[in-house]
DNA sequence: TCCCTCCTTGTTTTT
DNA sequence: CAAGGAGGGA
């Protein structure tokens, strides 16, 4: 660890209470309210809690009244915590006050002034889903391939030039004719004009309309300008083009913008980020005050210069020196392991080393650089019994049962909603095909009105075959039905007559895949949050915007995520897995970007090193499965980025003996002589068949532990039938202690652990 | 309309 | 290898 510079003086004296505690810099940064200023927070060093403290400074101070002051996060999560600290902080109610997300305050201001860019102040906002199907509409309609260019592909090059603030009118058309050979751009012009015509928007609209409303009405802009004395920003090194033009144009009034950052923690440029805008931040605000907070409250020292060593490899950097306080502590762990079956052992093993000694399972995170890595050490958790939770991976709204229940609200509510007439009108399967359907689609066009109104045209006449003309006008029948309802029956009660009389959850009753019965829960979970607002249509206002799926970290589990859902959390212990060549840094990323990706994947590692607080392990195998192929892995060159002296190398015998000369066995972590002669001690787990001969030895007496668990009570039975959430139904063949051995009607034969199944 | 088979394609993802 | 989509056949 290079030299400590002083600790800094904790403000004391004739502060206000809310700055106790703070460390010079923070308070400075705190104070700093007027003119621009860039606050460079490392990671660790307490930026959320500056952010807070200033807002409450301000107000406190008299310098704005709570609704003058703009606050903007990236997401829910760190929007709501925002909420809550400023709440606590002034013991108020921040109900109206602009403190969210930077879509919700987009959409905010946009309601208000909708008319002004063509629509209504009830538009409806998209989601990613909805785009895609959009835009494979209007792809089919121009004859394009949608196989060869995936609507998927169409739609993120929209959402690119949304991203940069570009309405189709600015695209230039040399750019224009460049993307998909000349298809984006027409496709972009047509899903803008259908948008508007569903009175929709999509996430990147909330902005975009923004900004050209501030461009056009500048009566508009200045009203902002003029309210909004103090702008704060969260995460600014996150924020796209759009953002960054939206925020200068609020900001332009009073000219007090602070924009709190690191741009170490740029990880998000391949969905428009563009660090540019914190690297450019002194020349875009002239005399703007540049603050670095850089005393680390988390890390110890050894994690802390392990990144800080590894994240100087970068070029295009601010530059930050991280310090702490703290003791020493452990050395971050660097092991190799011989393929990704080991490593999932080794690091659950080491899970259980560490609850043996006291460690909760809340404090202890996997983090990977891609969702697919996270299987193996699920299947490993669920055999060795440790219970884990998955952070990230589909959101609760974006599951189809969510969506398609959704859509029936959004019908009963807005019967013109023609996204959501499609999702259910034959969901479930009511014999209306595309047949059926084509003549909808071609009256709603030649009309100009929506699916709804089109069907309900078309049962007058003898267009359809007589069943499909039923169907569709029993379906007509149940809305109207539904409508009515919904006005004199409690609303979750009428959403759950919905679903039940749409024949959506027999639907799933009926259904008999593994999944099933986990869609019935969520969907009585849908129905219950439906409590929490006045009606479904203020459900809906909400749901787009403010409904994600951050599992309660209270429990004790494991947390698995990815190293980008990371950011922004910290733990105890955190195991960082696959560091290898191709993997991470991710060969596709570095093929795409080149020299920046390779920049932007060493910034990920360093957010996942500084997500420890005492304990960190980065681990690489030597063989991996790739895309069912298996082959030869080099270690990360991150290893090697990262100091010697911060780390602790550690291989078993026989792997990577050519890294073996830069000191490996020397190490901790080594294999005790008993291990590495007991290759046999692997009771119940196959050897990889193509390696038994070079199969690295059982570490850390794992083979011991499972041998000794003890078998607690449990009601489970031979022969008997239950279910699994990720295995589906099953019949128990074998019990063995806590561990069941079952046959999956599904996945066929496991040994699972008694209290991850439950009886059927 | 449904089911089966073949083929393609495999990062990260908020709002 | 595994999953999801598309297309063909019954």
């Amino acid at each position: 660890m290079p030299e400590l510079p002083a600790v800094p003086e904790p403000v004391t004296a004739c502060a206000a209470s809310y700055l106790q505690g703070l460390n010079e810099t923070q308070a400075e940064a705190v104070r700093a309210t007027e003119g621009p200023v860039l606050v460079l927070a490392g990671a660790g060093t307490g930026k959320t809690r500056v952010l807070t403290t200033r807002l409450a400074h301000i107000l406190e101070t008299g310098r704005a009244r709570p609704w003058q002051v703009l606050c903007v996060t990236f997401t829910n999560k760190a929007a709501r915590e925002m909420r809550e600290r400023v709440g606590t902080l002034l013991g108020t109610s921040v109900e109206g006050w602009w403190v969210g997300t930077f879509h919700a305050a987009g959409a905010r201001v946009l309601r208000a002034h909708a008319e002004l860019v063509g629509l209504q102040p009830n538009f409806t906002i998209l989601d990613a889903d909805d785009q895609t199907r959009l835009v494979k509409q209007l792809a089919e309609a121009r004859n394009i391939d949608t196989k060869r260019t995936p609507p998927r592909l169409i739609g993120s090059i929209i959402q690119r030039w949304k991203d940069r603030g570009l309405t189709p009118d600015r695209v230039t058309p040399a750019e224009g004719a460049d993307a998909l050979d000349g298809l984006a751009l027409p496709l972009y012009a047509e899903y803008q004009a259908r948008l508007q015509a569903l009175n929709a928007t999509d996430f990147g609209d909330l902005l975009l309309h923004g900004l050209t409303l501030f461009r056009e009405h500048a009566e508009v802009a200045a009203k902002y300008q003029r309210q909004f004395r103090y702008v704060l920003v969260d995460e600014y090194q996150d924020t796209n083009v759009a953002q960054y033009l939206w925020l200068r144009a609020l900001a332009q009034g009073h000219n007090n913008l602070c924009c709190v950052g690191d741009d170490d923690q740029s990880i998000y440029s391949w969905r428009g980020a563009e660090v540019g805008n914190i690297l450019r931040f002194e020349r875009d605000f002239p005399g703007a005050k540049v603050i670095r907070l850089e005393c680390n409250y988390r890390s110890t020292p050894h994690i802390l210069a392990a990144a800080s060593g590894l994240i100087a490899h970068n070029q295009g950097r601010l530059g930050k020196t991280l310090w702490t306080t703290q003791g020493e502590g452990e050395k971050v762990g660097v092991r190799a392991v011989w393929d990704g079956e080991d490593e999932a052992r080794v690091v659950c093993s080491e899970i259980e080393a560490l609850r043996g000694r006291g460690s909760a399972l809340r404090d202890i995170a996997v983090l990977v650089r891609a969702g697919f890595q996270t299987r193996e050490f699920e299947e490993r958790l669920i055999t060795v019994g440790i219970p884990y939770r998955i952070i990230g991976g589909a959101r609760f709204y974006e599951r189809q049962e969510i969506r398609d229940a959704i859509a029936y609200f959004r019908i009963v509510v807005q019967p013109d909603d023609d996204l959501a007439f499609e999702r259910i009108v034959n969901t479930p399967k009511r014999g209306l095909g595309p047949a059926s359907l084509r003549s909808v689609h071609l009256l709603a066009r030649a009309r100009g009105v929506s699916l709804t109104r089109a069907a309900a045209l078309l049962i007058e006449s003898d267009e359809l075959k007589p069943q499909a003309r039923a169907t569709f006008g029993r379906l007509l029948g149940d809305i109207a039905r539904w409508r009515e309802m919904m006005a004199r029956t409690p609303h979750t009660d009428a959403a759950r007559i919905i679903l039940e009389e749409s024949g959506y959850t027999a639907m799933w009753q009926a259904d008999r895949s593994a999944e099933a019965a986990g869609r019935l829960e969520n969907l009585k979970e849908l129905v219950a949050a439906l409590a929490d607002f006045e009606n479904i249509a203020g459900f809906l206002e909400h749901v787009s915007l403010v409904m994600d799926n951050d599992e309660a970290l209270g429990d004790d589990k494991v947390s698995l995520m990815t190293l980008h859902a990371a950011k922004g959390l910290e733990f105890d212990t955190v195991f960082l897995p696959g560091w290898e060549e191709g993997i991470f840094p991710n060969q596709r990323s570095l093929d795409e970007g080149g020299a920046a990706s390779l920049e932007e994947e060493r910034r990920l590692a360093y957010v996942g090193l500084t997500r420890a607080r005492r304990r960190a392990i980065v681990l690489y195998a030597a063989n991996r499965m790739v895309y069912g192929r298996w082959q030869n892995s080099l270690p990360s060159r991150f290893v090697a980025e990262l100091p010697e002296e911060t780390v602790t190398h550690s291989a078993p015998t026989g792997l990577f003996a050519a890294e073996r000369r830069r000191g490996f066995e020397s190490s901790d972590w080594a294999p005790g002589p008993a291990a590495a002669s007991a290759p046999s001690l692997m009771p119940g787990f196959a050897e990889p068949r193509w390696a038994a001969r070079n199969r690295a030895p059982m570490l850390d007496g794992e083979a011991v532990r499972i041998a000794a668990r003890p078998a607690p009570a449990h009601p489970f039975s031979e022969g008997q039938r239950v279910f699994h959430q990720k295995f589906g139904y099953g019949n128990i063949r074998t019990v063995d202690g806590d561990r069941l051995e079952i046959d999956f009607e599904k996945s066929g034969s496991k040994t699972v652990i008694h209290s991850f199944v439950q009886a059927a």
